[in-house]
DNA sequence: GCGTTGACCCGAA
DNA sequence: CTTCGGGCCAACG
């Protein structure tokens, strides 16, 4: 009806995104087999507001990068959201990225 | 219906 | 290291 299956899923990933966590688009992307690439989460994202629980503040870009913290209102929401939940973000980017990581291809596959 | 933009990613120069 | 281009899809004017 209103929303797109990938839609729905995309939020289904970013919900399912443990506290003190962090992932990428690509990832989500290339886990539910986007075709459309990560740009399309970053829309999916961009109707978060519309969602009930979208953590898109767990949602970063590649690099760990807190891209949307501009799209949170105000540019520090996100980062404090993060680090509220055990993500020390640094230059609004994200400390050792690649230890909160949350890659479901992995995690949900256990 | 076209052109531009968008919270992106990757490869090449 | 930086800069450029391609890709993929959706929404807006």
């Amino acid at each position: 009806m209103e929303q797109r299956d990938y839609f729905e899923e995309v939020y289904e990933v970013v919900r399912l995104i443990p506290k003190g966590r962090v992932t990428n688009y690509g990832t989500i992307a290339r886990y539910l087999s986007l075709r459309a690439g990560a740009r399309m989460v970053g829309w999916a994202m961009n109707g978060c507001h519309n969602r009930p629980d979208v953590p898109a503040h767990r949602v970063v870009n590649s690099v760990g990068v807190l891209s949307g913290k501009h799209f949170f209102g105000e540019p520090d929401v996100m980062q404090r959201l993060l680090e509220s939940e055990g993500v020390q973000v640094k230059n609004d980017k994200v400390v050792d990225f690649k230890k909160v990581f949350w890659d479901p291809a992995v995690e949900l596959a256990l």
